[in-house]
DNA sequence: TATTATTAAACGATCGTTTGAATAATAGAG
DNA sequence: CTCTATTATTCAAACGATCGTTTAATAATA
């Protein structure tokens, strides 16, 4: 077996494993078992468990990073709002475990926190801030909205519906043939609240 | 030291432990160091750790299954719904460790979720629904708004602004005074939506 | 032959739980 | 009220199991 491939079994399996049942859920007997790798390469190669966790988040959170990009493929805020919300939602359907990892992180703060999670969602909301003050600019927007209570509802949104995904799945059809309908939805709720 | 003494004692300081690590992120023995009390005393009132960690988990959801009662005080579905965030943002401000059990249990599940975190989320949530439903029958909401994706997205607009906490201590004011802007603010996205 | 990759075995430390003795608290009988 | 029998509580110590890591030997590769 060679190097990528015992390297990539690890992360492969470490990925599925961490995010079932958290860091200190899982051994790392369990991960090499489970990968079909002898227990030493861990160390071998990410120099302990740490190590593999943090390689682990590191390609999780890489999507998180390229959200910036939005600002480069569109113009309107409402139209940039959109875009963050679609790539959210495929996201998450991309990569089932990014959530866990996400929350997890949030709540029991490992040492890859600081380094990897919050600076890449601070660049998120960071840029979901700015899009907002822009629309503000551009005289789109409510003007006694705040920018970040606001960009905050809209990601909670979103975010919140996969989050509670366990506990509502006898109350709604979360399957990805929605998704279309699910986004609609909530911009339409953003744009144009509630009331009748 | 008495029999509530004792039981209080570990249970208080198991809260705060398994709050900030997790289930499987604290020994019995570091509890037991820092309630000042015997090592055996949680197998001989808790029958072991698990037993422990459901106690916590029973009384800090005992407060989400007193939400229902809004149904008897409030008439008006609009003001249900503020009152539905006003009483999450109380919640949290009363128990900061409510919302780490929360997603903890969303994303790692213990037995505990089946038995105690998803019975109490979905009674919320089914409240939240009929409220909506009950608007909608009031001709008060748009009629193309689908119930569950409309109320989950308000949820989410209150929950996520403290899960996020973490990553936005830089970006925004999270103290109490802000509360009931907060919740003025979200109760407006939702009910008017943001476009000018 | 020199370097890299993999292995089985062992390391000390800590895990959750149980044991049996010691202590404290309580209740009933005189 | 005192003594005693019973129960409830607390304790230090030990249980076997598993934890993450390291070692030294072997296999593969260049």
């Amino acid at each position: 077996m060679a190097d990528t491939d015992c390297r990539a079994n690890l992360i492969r399996t470490a990925t599925l494993l961490f995010a079932e049942s958290g860091y200190n859920g899982v051994s790392v007997r369990q991960i090499a078992r489970a990968a079909g790798v002898n227990l030493a390469m861990i160390s071998y190669y990410f120099s302990g468990k740490e190590g593999l966790y943090g390689a682990v988040l590191n390609e999780q959170f890489a999507v998180l990073r390229r959200i910036p990009e939005i600002k480069t493929v569109e113009n309107d805020p409402l139209k940039k709002f959109e875009l963050y919300v679609r790539a959210t939602v495929a996201r998450y359907r991309k990569n089932p475990f990014l959530l866990r990892f996400y929350t997890s992180e949030l709540t029991n703060p490992t040492p890859c926190f600081e380094s990897i999670v919050k600076p890449a969602i601070k660049g998120v909301v960071q840029l979901l801030i700015d899009t907002f003050t822009d629309g503000l600019s551009h005289d789109q927007f409510r003007k006694d909205l705040d920018p970040t209570d606001t960009v905050l509802a809209l990601a909670g949104m979103i975010n919140f519906y996969f989050l509670l995904e366990p506990v509502t799945t006898e109350l709604l059809d979360h399957s990805a043939e929605r998704d279309e309908a699910l986004i609609q939805h909530i911009m339409d709720i953003f744009a144009k609240g509630v009331l009748k």
